[in-house]
DNA sequence: CGAAAGATTGATTGCTCTCAACTTTAGTGG
DNA sequence: CCACTAAAGTTGAGAGCAATCAATCTTTCG
Protein backbone atom coordinates (compact mmCIF):
# COMPACT_ATOMS: atom_id res chain seq x y z
CA UNK A 1 0.00 0.00 0.00
CA UNK A 2 0.90 3.36 -0.69
CA UNK A 3 -0.44 6.41 0.01
CA UNK A 4 -0.01 9.72 -1.87
CA UNK A 5 -1.29 13.60 -1.46
CA UNK A 6 -3.97 14.55 -4.04
CA UNK A 7 -5.17 17.72 -6.07
CA UNK A 8 -8.01 18.56 -4.32
CA UNK A 9 -9.43 18.50 -8.04
CA UNK A 10 -8.84 15.08 -8.45
CA UNK A 11 -10.73 14.14 -5.37
CA UNK A 12 -13.68 16.29 -5.97
CA UNK A 13 -14.12 14.66 -9.88
CA UNK A 14 -14.80 11.40 -7.55
CA UNK A 15 -17.66 13.20 -5.30
CA UNK A 16 -19.17 14.35 -8.28
CA UNK A 17 -19.50 11.15 -9.60
CA UNK A 18 -20.34 9.27 -6.03
CA UNK A 19 -24.06 8.86 -5.42
CA UNK A 20 -23.00 9.71 -1.38
CA UNK A 21 -21.85 12.97 -2.14
CA UNK A 22 -25.23 14.05 -4.26
CA UNK A 23 -26.49 17.48 -3.53
CA UNK A 24 -24.03 18.56 -1.41
CA UNK A 25 -22.75 21.89 -1.71
CA UNK A 26 -19.83 22.14 -4.04
CA UNK A 27 -17.35 24.42 -1.42
CA UNK A 28 -18.26 21.95 1.31
CA UNK A 29 -17.21 18.85 -1.03
CA UNK A 30 -14.33 21.48 -1.39
CA UNK A 31 -13.28 21.34 2.30
CA UNK A 32 -13.99 17.60 2.42
CA UNK A 33 -11.51 16.98 -0.60
CA UNK A 34 -8.85 19.26 1.41
CA UNK A 35 -8.66 16.30 4.03
CA UNK A 36 -8.30 12.96 2.19
CA UNK A 37 -5.24 11.47 0.97
CA UNK A 38 -5.37 8.84 -1.69
CA UNK A 39 -4.07 4.84 -0.44
CA UNK A 40 -2.87 2.63 -3.60
CA UNK A 41 -3.23 -1.34 -3.09
CA UNK A 42 -1.98 -4.11 -5.36
CA UNK A 43 -4.52 -6.79 -6.23
CA UNK A 44 -5.51 -8.99 -3.47
CA UNK A 45 -4.14 -6.66 -0.87
CA UNK A 46 -6.53 -6.36 2.01
CA UNK A 47 -7.25 -3.29 3.34
CA UNK A 48 -8.85 -4.47 6.99
CA UNK A 49 -10.32 -6.88 8.66
CA UNK A 50 -11.57 -7.95 12.17
CA UNK A 51 -8.80 -6.97 14.11
CA UNK A 52 -7.58 -3.91 12.07
CA UNK A 53 -10.25 -1.73 12.47
CA UNK A 54 -11.00 0.88 10.14
CA UNK A 55 -10.67 4.48 11.02
CA UNK A 56 -11.52 6.34 8.05
CA UNK A 57 -13.72 7.30 5.86
CA UNK A 58 -13.14 5.00 2.47
CA UNK A 59 -14.50 5.77 -1.00
CA UNK A 60 -13.41 3.53 -3.66
CA UNK A 61 -11.77 5.61 -6.51
CA UNK A 62 -10.34 3.41 -9.04
CA UNK A 63 -10.33 -0.35 -9.62
CA UNK A 64 -12.67 -2.58 -6.79
CA UNK A 65 -12.76 -3.56 -3.28
CA UNK A 66 -14.35 -6.47 -2.19
CA UNK A 67 -16.11 -6.36 1.03
CA UNK A 68 -16.98 -10.46 2.47
CA UNK A 69 -17.36 -12.46 5.53
CA UNK A 70 -16.02 -15.48 6.00
CA UNK A 71 -17.68 -18.26 7.98
CA UNK A 72 -16.24 -20.41 10.26
CA UNK A 73 -15.81 -23.47 7.71
CA UNK A 74 -14.08 -20.83 5.23
CA UNK A 75 -16.43 -20.21 2.72
CA UNK A 76 -16.98 -16.39 1.81
CA UNK A 77 -19.69 -13.98 1.06
CA UNK A 78 -19.40 -11.32 -0.89
CA UNK A 79 -21.73 -8.99 -0.20
CA UNK A 80 -20.31 -6.07 -1.81
CA UNK A 81 -18.40 -4.83 -4.74
CA UNK A 82 -17.65 -1.73 -4.44
CA UNK A 83 -16.41 0.58 -6.94
CA UNK A 84 -15.23 4.06 -8.28
CA UNK A 85 -17.76 6.00 -6.10
CA UNK A 86 -19.00 3.87 -3.45
CA UNK A 87 -17.61 3.55 0.24
CA UNK A 88 -16.57 0.48 2.00
CA UNK A 89 -17.22 0.82 5.27
CA UNK A 90 -19.69 3.25 6.11
CA UNK A 91 -20.93 1.75 9.71
CA UNK A 92 -17.78 1.73 11.61
CA UNK A 93 -17.12 5.33 10.42
CA UNK A 94 -19.82 6.09 12.69
CA UNK A 95 -19.67 3.47 15.59
CA UNK A 96 -15.91 2.98 15.37
CA UNK A 97 -16.64 -0.49 16.29
CA UNK A 98 -14.67 -3.23 14.37
CA UNK A 99 -17.06 -5.48 12.22
CA UNK A 100 -16.06 -9.02 11.09
CA UNK A 101 -15.89 -8.13 6.96
CA UNK A 102 -12.93 -7.85 5.24
CA UNK A 103 -11.86 -5.84 2.60
CA UNK A 104 -9.69 -6.88 -0.41
CA UNK A 105 -8.49 -5.44 -3.34
CA UNK A 106 -10.24 -7.40 -6.40
CA UNK A 107 -8.37 -5.77 -8.38
CA UNK A 108 -5.27 -3.02 -8.37
CA UNK A 109 -6.89 -0.21 -6.58
CA UNK A 110 -7.30 2.90 -5.55
CA UNK A 111 -8.87 4.74 -2.86
CA UNK A 112 -9.98 8.19 -0.86
CA UNK A 113 -9.65 8.31 2.81
CA UNK A 114 -10.65 10.65 5.17
CA UNK A 115 -9.73 10.96 9.28
CA UNK A 116 -13.12 8.67 10.95
CA UNK A 117 -13.46 11.89 13.46
CA UNK A 118 -13.11 15.15 10.35
CA UNK A 119 -15.52 13.22 8.46
CA UNK A 120 -18.17 12.75 11.15
CA UNK A 121 -17.99 16.21 11.98
CA UNK A 122 -18.19 17.17 8.64
CA UNK A 123 -21.57 15.02 8.03
CA UNK A 124 -23.06 16.04 10.93
CA UNK A 125 -22.44 19.64 9.54
CA UNK A 126 -23.52 18.69 5.98
CA UNK A 127 -26.54 16.49 6.36
CA UNK A 128 -27.54 15.54 3.35
CA UNK A 129 -24.56 13.56 3.66
CA UNK A 130 -26.05 11.78 6.91
CA UNK A 131 -29.38 10.90 4.42
CA UNK A 132 -27.35 10.14 1.75
CA UNK A 133 -25.23 7.07 4.28
CA UNK A 134 -28.31 6.41 5.67
CA UNK A 135 -29.79 5.52 2.40
CA UNK A 136 -27.42 3.67 1.17
CA UNK A 137 -27.23 1.41 4.26
CA UNK A 138 -30.88 0.85 3.47
CA UNK A 139 -29.92 -0.37 0.17
CA UNK A 140 -27.70 -2.82 1.73
CA UNK A 141 -30.35 -4.36 3.74
CA UNK A 142 -32.96 -4.90 0.85
CA UNK A 143 -30.04 -6.23 -0.95
CA UNK A 144 -29.13 -8.67 1.65
CA UNK A 145 -32.81 -9.31 2.36
CA UNK A 146 -33.94 -9.80 -1.54
CA UNK A 147 -30.71 -12.31 -2.10
CA UNK A 148 -32.22 -14.48 1.01
CA UNK A 149 -35.85 -14.59 -0.40
CA UNK A 150 -34.09 -15.81 -3.59
CA UNK A 151 -31.67 -18.31 -2.05
CA UNK A 152 -35.09 -20.17 -0.49
CA UNK A 153 -37.26 -20.18 -3.54
CA UNK A 154 -34.92 -19.49 -6.43
CA UNK A 155 -32.64 -22.09 -7.79
CA UNK A 156 -29.16 -21.78 -8.45
CA UNK A 157 -29.34 -20.91 -12.39
CA UNK A 158 -31.30 -17.70 -11.45
CA UNK A 159 -29.19 -16.45 -8.30
CA UNK A 160 -26.47 -16.82 -11.08
CA UNK A 161 -28.37 -15.09 -13.94
CA UNK A 162 -29.16 -12.04 -11.56
CA UNK A 163 -25.42 -11.78 -10.29
CA UNK A 164 -24.39 -11.75 -13.95
CA UNK A 165 -26.92 -9.17 -14.54
CA UNK A 166 -26.34 -6.84 -11.86
CA UNK A 167 -22.55 -7.15 -12.84
CA UNK A 168 -22.93 -6.47 -15.99
CA UNK A 169 -24.86 -3.17 -15.40
CA UNK A 170 -22.02 -1.99 -13.25
CA UNK A 171 -18.51 -3.28 -15.36
CA UNK A 172 -20.43 -3.65 -18.78
CA UNK A 173 -20.55 -7.08 -20.62
CA UNK A 174 -17.00 -8.01 -20.34
CA UNK A 175 -16.76 -9.17 -16.90
CA UNK A 176 -12.92 -10.58 -15.20
CA UNK A 177 -14.33 -12.61 -12.31
CA UNK A 178 -13.34 -16.20 -11.59
CA UNK A 179 -16.26 -18.88 -11.44
CA UNK A 180 -15.44 -18.75 -7.45
CA UNK A 181 -15.66 -15.16 -6.97
CA UNK A 182 -19.41 -15.38 -8.55
CA UNK A 183 -19.89 -18.37 -6.64
CA UNK A 184 -18.83 -16.14 -3.63
CA UNK A 185 -21.74 -13.74 -5.14
CA UNK A 186 -24.90 -16.04 -5.80
CA UNK A 187 -23.97 -18.19 -2.83
CA UNK A 188 -23.36 -21.26 -4.36
CA UNK A 189 -20.40 -23.55 -5.17
CA UNK A 190 -17.27 -23.31 -7.39
CA UNK A 191 -18.42 -26.71 -9.54
CA UNK A 192 -21.89 -25.18 -9.35
CA UNK A 193 -21.52 -22.62 -11.19
CA UNK A 194 -18.94 -23.46 -13.35
CA UNK A 195 -21.56 -26.42 -14.56
CA UNK A 196 -24.22 -23.29 -15.10
CA UNK A 197 -21.38 -21.30 -16.98
CA UNK A 198 -20.23 -24.13 -19.03
CA UNK A 199 -24.41 -24.69 -19.83
CA UNK A 200 -24.49 -20.83 -21.02
CA UNK A 201 -21.69 -20.56 -22.93
CA UNK A 202 -23.11 -23.55 -25.04
CA UNK A 203 -26.14 -21.62 -25.64
CA UNK A 204 -24.17 -18.71 -26.80
CA UNK A 205 -25.24 -16.33 -23.98
CA UNK A 206 -21.31 -16.22 -22.97
CA UNK A 207 -18.06 -16.44 -24.22
CA UNK A 208 -15.44 -17.81 -21.26
CA UNK A 209 -12.04 -17.76 -20.79
CA UNK A 210 -9.30 -17.62 -17.80
CA UNK A 211 -10.69 -15.20 -15.53
CA UNK A 212 -13.31 -13.82 -17.45
CA UNK A 213 -16.79 -13.62 -18.81
CA UNK A 214 -18.18 -12.00 -22.46
CA UNK A 215 -21.61 -11.55 -22.30
CA UNK A 216 -22.89 -12.32 -25.65
CA UNK A 217 -27.09 -12.50 -25.05
CA UNK A 218 -27.98 -9.52 -22.23
CA UNK A 219 -31.34 -10.29 -23.14
CA UNK A 220 -31.03 -13.52 -21.71
CA UNK A 221 -29.93 -12.45 -18.53
CA UNK A 222 -33.21 -10.00 -17.74
CA UNK A 223 -35.57 -11.30 -15.28
CA UNK A 224 -38.66 -12.73 -16.56
CA UNK A 225 -41.48 -10.42 -16.72
CA UNK A 226 -44.04 -10.88 -14.43
CA UNK A 227 -47.54 -11.81 -15.81
CA UNK A 228 -51.25 -11.91 -14.57
CA UNK A 229 -50.75 -8.54 -12.14
CA UNK B 1 -55.74 1.91 15.32
CA UNK B 2 -56.44 4.43 17.76
CA UNK B 3 -54.58 7.24 18.98
CA UNK B 4 -53.53 8.93 22.25
CA UNK B 5 -51.77 11.91 23.81
CA UNK B 6 -49.04 10.35 26.31
CA UNK B 7 -47.41 11.89 29.44
CA UNK B 8 -44.15 12.70 29.11
CA UNK B 9 -43.50 10.46 31.77
CA UNK B 10 -44.51 7.50 29.58
CA UNK B 11 -42.48 8.15 26.54
CA UNK B 12 -40.01 8.98 28.31
CA UNK B 13 -39.73 5.75 29.98
CA UNK B 14 -39.66 4.01 26.66
CA UNK B 15 -36.74 6.40 25.38
CA UNK B 16 -35.04 5.04 28.50
CA UNK B 17 -35.12 1.36 27.97
CA UNK B 18 -34.41 1.98 23.64
CA UNK B 19 -30.78 0.93 22.78
CA UNK B 20 -31.41 3.60 20.27
CA UNK B 21 -32.03 6.77 23.04
CA UNK B 22 -28.95 5.66 24.73
CA UNK B 23 -25.99 8.25 25.83
CA UNK B 24 -28.78 11.09 24.65
CA UNK B 25 -28.80 13.89 27.97
CA UNK B 26 -32.13 13.35 29.60
CA UNK B 27 -33.53 16.96 29.24
CA UNK B 28 -33.05 16.36 25.23
CA UNK B 29 -35.43 13.06 25.28
CA UNK B 30 -37.70 14.60 27.14
CA UNK B 31 -38.04 17.40 24.40
CA UNK B 32 -38.65 14.61 21.71
CA UNK B 33 -40.93 13.49 23.99
CA UNK B 34 -43.16 15.87 23.80
CA UNK B 35 -43.35 15.44 20.32
CA UNK B 36 -44.60 11.85 20.17
CA UNK B 37 -47.81 10.31 19.83
CA UNK B 38 -49.04 6.85 21.05
CA UNK B 39 -50.67 4.30 18.51
CA UNK B 40 -52.59 1.61 19.57
CA UNK B 41 -52.82 -1.63 16.92
CA UNK B 42 -54.88 -4.85 17.01
CA UNK B 43 -52.98 -7.99 16.20
CA UNK B 44 -52.63 -8.08 12.44
CA UNK B 45 -53.51 -4.90 11.99
CA UNK B 46 -50.97 -3.80 8.72
CA UNK B 47 -49.65 -0.42 10.14
CA UNK B 48 -47.41 0.38 6.83
CA UNK B 49 -46.86 -1.38 3.66
CA UNK B 50 -44.87 0.00 0.03
CA UNK B 51 -47.68 1.99 -1.01
CA UNK B 52 -48.72 3.57 2.42
CA UNK B 53 -45.39 4.72 3.33
CA UNK B 54 -44.26 5.78 6.53
CA UNK B 55 -43.41 9.68 7.24
CA UNK B 56 -43.08 8.88 11.19
CA UNK B 57 -40.31 7.47 13.32
CA UNK B 58 -41.87 4.85 15.26
CA UNK B 59 -40.63 3.12 18.48
CA UNK B 60 -41.90 -0.45 19.79
CA UNK B 61 -44.20 0.40 22.86
CA UNK B 62 -45.59 -3.14 23.62
CA UNK B 63 -46.33 -6.00 22.05
CA UNK B 64 -44.32 -6.95 18.75
CA UNK B 65 -44.56 -5.38 15.64
CA UNK B 66 -43.37 -7.91 12.18
CA UNK B 67 -41.34 -6.31 9.16
CA UNK B 68 -41.29 -8.46 6.57
CA UNK B 69 -40.84 -8.90 2.87
CA UNK B 70 -43.01 -10.73 0.54
CA UNK B 71 -41.91 -12.64 -2.42
CA UNK B 72 -43.95 -12.78 -5.71
CA UNK B 73 -44.60 -16.35 -4.86
CA UNK B 74 -46.27 -15.15 -2.16
CA UNK B 75 -43.43 -16.30 0.44
CA UNK B 76 -42.92 -14.01 3.97
CA UNK B 77 -39.57 -13.49 5.02
CA UNK B 78 -39.66 -11.54 8.33
CA UNK B 79 -36.54 -9.81 9.23
CA UNK B 80 -37.40 -7.90 12.44
CA UNK B 81 -39.79 -8.72 14.95
CA UNK B 82 -39.75 -5.00 16.51
CA UNK B 83 -40.19 -5.28 20.61
CA UNK B 84 -40.47 -2.82 23.30
CA UNK B 85 -37.17 0.04 22.64
CA UNK B 86 -37.17 -1.01 18.41
CA UNK B 87 -37.88 1.01 16.00
CA UNK B 88 -39.30 -0.31 12.60
CA UNK B 89 -38.60 1.84 9.74
CA UNK B 90 -35.28 3.56 10.48
CA UNK B 91 -34.52 3.96 6.92
CA UNK B 92 -37.19 6.05 5.37
CA UNK B 93 -37.59 8.34 7.99
CA UNK B 94 -34.40 9.89 6.44
CA UNK B 95 -35.06 9.28 3.07
CA UNK B 96 -38.44 9.70 2.93
CA UNK B 97 -38.85 6.81 0.46
CA UNK B 98 -41.35 3.90 0.48
CA UNK B 99 -39.67 0.81 1.31
CA UNK B 100 -41.07 -2.66 0.28
CA UNK B 101 -41.04 -4.00 3.94
CA UNK B 102 -44.31 -4.79 5.25
CA UNK B 103 -45.55 -3.87 9.08
CA UNK B 104 -48.09 -5.30 10.82
CA UNK B 105 -48.52 -6.52 14.70
CA UNK B 106 -47.67 -9.57 15.43
CA UNK B 107 -49.78 -9.74 19.03
CA UNK B 108 -51.94 -6.22 20.12
CA UNK B 109 -49.41 -3.30 20.16
CA UNK B 110 -48.74 0.21 21.03
CA UNK B 111 -46.37 2.06 19.74
CA UNK B 112 -44.59 5.72 19.95
CA UNK B 113 -45.00 7.55 16.99
CA UNK B 114 -43.46 10.97 16.13
CA UNK B 115 -43.41 13.37 13.18
CA UNK B 116 -40.77 12.47 10.62
CA UNK B 117 -39.40 16.45 10.16
CA UNK B 118 -39.15 17.00 13.59
CA UNK B 119 -37.46 13.79 14.57
CA UNK B 120 -34.94 14.11 11.76
CA UNK B 121 -34.44 17.90 12.78
CA UNK B 122 -33.63 16.62 16.47
CA UNK B 123 -31.67 13.71 15.37
CA UNK B 124 -29.18 16.18 13.97
CA UNK B 125 -29.40 17.99 16.98
CA UNK B 126 -28.06 15.25 19.02
CA UNK B 127 -25.75 13.18 16.93
CA UNK B 128 -25.48 10.41 19.37
CA UNK B 129 -28.73 9.51 18.15
CA UNK B 130 -27.78 9.45 14.38
CA UNK B 131 -24.67 7.33 15.62
CA UNK B 132 -27.07 4.94 17.01
CA UNK B 133 -29.00 4.62 14.20
CA UNK B 134 -26.63 3.70 12.04
CA UNK B 135 -25.14 1.48 14.96
CA UNK B 136 -28.58 -0.40 14.69
CA UNK B 137 -28.79 -0.67 10.83
CA UNK B 138 -25.33 -1.83 10.76
CA UNK B 139 -26.34 -4.78 13.18
CA UNK B 140 -29.25 -5.44 10.94
CA UNK B 141 -27.05 -5.78 7.66
CA UNK B 142 -24.68 -7.99 9.95
CA UNK B 143 -27.62 -10.09 10.78
CA UNK B 144 -28.71 -10.84 6.88
CA UNK B 145 -25.61 -11.65 6.02
CA UNK B 146 -25.48 -13.85 9.24
CA UNK B 147 -28.36 -15.48 7.70
CA UNK B 148 -27.48 -15.44 4.21
CA UNK B 149 -24.18 -17.87 5.13
CA UNK B 150 -26.32 -19.98 7.43
CA UNK B 151 -28.72 -20.87 4.81
CA UNK B 152 -25.56 -22.05 2.50
CA UNK B 153 -24.00 -23.92 4.90
CA UNK B 154 -26.28 -24.71 8.08
CA UNK B 155 -29.57 -27.45 7.69
CA UNK B 156 -32.85 -26.64 8.64
CA UNK B 157 -32.42 -27.93 11.84
CA UNK B 158 -29.44 -25.69 12.93
CA UNK B 159 -31.08 -22.59 11.57
CA UNK B 160 -34.58 -23.76 13.77
CA UNK B 161 -32.15 -24.12 16.77
CA UNK B 162 -30.79 -20.57 16.20
CA UNK B 163 -33.98 -18.48 15.59
CA UNK B 164 -35.49 -20.10 18.96
CA UNK B 165 -32.48 -19.50 20.72
CA UNK B 166 -32.86 -15.68 19.88
CA UNK B 167 -36.44 -15.78 20.68
CA UNK B 168 -36.08 -17.25 23.86
CA UNK B 169 -32.95 -14.59 24.62
CA UNK B 170 -35.68 -12.35 23.94
CA UNK B 171 -38.94 -12.84 25.05
CA UNK B 172 -37.99 -15.59 27.74
CA UNK B 173 -39.18 -19.49 27.44
CA UNK B 174 -42.46 -19.21 26.98
CA UNK B 175 -42.91 -17.82 23.07
CA UNK B 176 -46.15 -17.43 21.17
CA UNK B 177 -45.59 -18.55 18.23
CA UNK B 178 -46.94 -20.46 14.96
CA UNK B 179 -45.04 -23.11 13.10
CA UNK B 180 -45.18 -20.84 10.39
CA UNK B 181 -44.09 -17.72 12.06
CA UNK B 182 -40.87 -19.77 13.14
CA UNK B 183 -40.60 -20.77 9.69
CA UNK B 184 -40.99 -17.28 8.26
CA UNK B 185 -37.81 -16.20 10.76
CA UNK B 186 -35.88 -19.65 9.57
CA UNK B 187 -36.36 -19.03 6.20
CA UNK B 188 -38.42 -23.01 5.55
CA UNK B 189 -41.58 -23.87 5.15
CA UNK B 190 -44.27 -24.96 7.91
CA UNK B 191 -43.64 -29.06 7.10
CA UNK B 192 -40.50 -28.90 7.62
CA UNK B 193 -40.35 -26.73 10.88
CA UNK B 194 -43.61 -28.72 12.20
CA UNK B 195 -41.18 -31.88 11.70
CA UNK B 196 -38.32 -30.69 13.07
CA UNK B 197 -40.19 -28.98 16.02
CA UNK B 198 -42.07 -32.66 16.53
CA UNK B 199 -38.44 -34.18 17.00
CA UNK B 200 -37.66 -31.53 19.38
CA UNK B 201 -40.52 -32.37 21.45
CA UNK B 202 -39.92 -36.08 21.51
CA UNK B 203 -36.22 -35.47 22.74
CA UNK B 204 -37.95 -33.53 25.55
CA UNK B 205 -36.47 -30.23 24.63
CA UNK B 206 -39.66 -28.42 24.18
CA UNK B 207 -43.27 -28.48 24.75
CA UNK B 208 -45.73 -27.39 22.54
CA UNK B 209 -49.48 -26.32 22.33
CA UNK B 210 -50.93 -24.17 19.38
CA UNK B 211 -49.09 -21.10 19.21
CA UNK B 212 -46.75 -21.69 21.86
CA UNK B 213 -43.78 -23.50 22.55
CA UNK B 214 -42.17 -23.81 25.62
CA UNK B 215 -38.72 -24.41 26.20
CA UNK B 216 -37.40 -26.86 28.22
CA UNK B 217 -33.63 -27.58 27.88
CA UNK B 218 -32.35 -24.41 26.70
CA UNK B 219 -28.66 -25.73 26.77
CA UNK B 220 -30.06 -27.91 24.26
CA UNK B 221 -30.39 -24.65 21.83
CA UNK B 222 -27.08 -23.22 22.52
CA UNK B 223 -24.28 -23.26 19.53
CA UNK B 224 -21.94 -26.00 20.05
CA UNK B 225 -18.39 -24.43 20.42
CA UNK B 226 -16.00 -23.62 17.85
CA UNK B 227 -13.09 -26.24 18.73
CA UNK B 228 -9.14 -25.68 17.37
CA UNK B 229 -8.53 -22.16 17.38
C1' DC C 1 -72.10 -25.82 14.22
C1' DG C 2 -69.34 -24.55 10.34
C1' DA C 3 -65.28 -22.73 8.68
C1' DA C 4 -60.78 -21.32 8.87
C1' DA C 5 -56.30 -21.73 10.73
C1' DG C 6 -53.04 -24.56 12.46
C1' DA C 7 -50.79 -29.11 13.29
C1' DT C 8 -49.34 -33.70 11.69
C1' DT C 9 -47.48 -37.23 8.98
C1' DG C 10 -46.32 -39.83 4.76
C1' DA C 11 -44.40 -40.40 0.22
C1' DT C 12 -41.81 -38.68 -3.48
C1' DT C 13 -38.82 -35.97 -6.21
C1' DG C 14 -34.99 -33.50 -7.56
C1' DC C 15 -31.70 -30.05 -6.97
C1' DT C 16 -27.27 -29.07 -5.58
C1' DC C 17 -23.57 -30.20 -2.65
C1' DT C 18 -19.70 -33.13 -2.07
C1' DC C 19 -15.96 -35.81 -3.41
C1' DA C 20 -12.87 -36.88 -6.84
C1' DA C 21 -9.92 -37.06 -10.76
C1' DC C 22 -8.12 -34.65 -14.40
C1' DT C 23 -6.83 -30.81 -17.76
C1' DT C 24 -5.43 -26.28 -18.82
C1' DT C 25 -3.39 -21.89 -17.93
C1' DA C 26 -0.47 -18.53 -15.79
C1' DG C 27 3.25 -17.27 -13.26
C1' DT C 28 7.85 -17.92 -11.09
C1' DG C 29 12.45 -19.04 -10.18
C1' DG C 30 16.51 -21.33 -11.56
C1' DC D 1 13.75 -20.14 -21.59
C1' DC D 2 12.10 -24.01 -19.49
C1' DA D 3 10.42 -26.69 -15.68
C1' DC D 4 7.60 -26.55 -11.98
C1' DT D 5 3.75 -25.18 -9.21
C1' DA D 6 -0.33 -23.10 -8.00
C1' DA D 7 -4.67 -21.57 -9.49
C1' DA D 8 -8.51 -22.13 -12.31
C1' DG D 9 -11.48 -24.80 -15.04
C1' DT D 10 -13.97 -29.28 -16.21
C1' DT D 11 -16.71 -33.23 -15.74
C1' DG D 12 -18.69 -37.38 -13.55
C1' DA D 13 -20.96 -40.07 -10.02
C1' DG D 14 -23.53 -40.35 -5.90
C1' DA D 15 -25.94 -39.07 -1.83
C1' DG D 16 -28.99 -36.58 0.99
C1' DC D 17 -31.67 -32.83 2.55
C1' DA D 18 -35.62 -30.52 2.37
C1' DA D 19 -39.25 -28.85 -0.68
C1' DT D 20 -43.51 -30.29 -2.54
C1' DC D 21 -47.85 -32.50 -2.74
C1' DA D 22 -51.37 -34.56 -0.28
C1' DA D 23 -54.49 -36.22 3.11
C1' DT D 24 -56.19 -36.03 7.72
C1' DC D 25 -56.92 -34.26 12.24
C1' DT D 26 -57.57 -30.69 15.83
C1' DT D 27 -58.59 -26.35 17.73
C1' DT D 28 -60.54 -21.97 17.87
C1' DC D 29 -63.89 -18.65 17.07
C1' DG D 30 -67.81 -16.27 15.21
Amino acid sequence: MKTFEPSIDRVTSLFDRSPLMQRISPPALKTLASLAVIRQYEKNEILYYAENPCNNFVLVETGMIRVSRYSALGKRLTHLLASSGEAINLVSVFTGKTKENVCEAATDSTVVAIDRKAFLAFAFENTQLVINIVDTLGQAIDGSNQRILEMQEKKVVDRLIRVLHGLSEKFGPHLHFTAMELADLASTTTESALRILGDMRQRGIIEKGRGQIHILKPEALMPPEIDGF
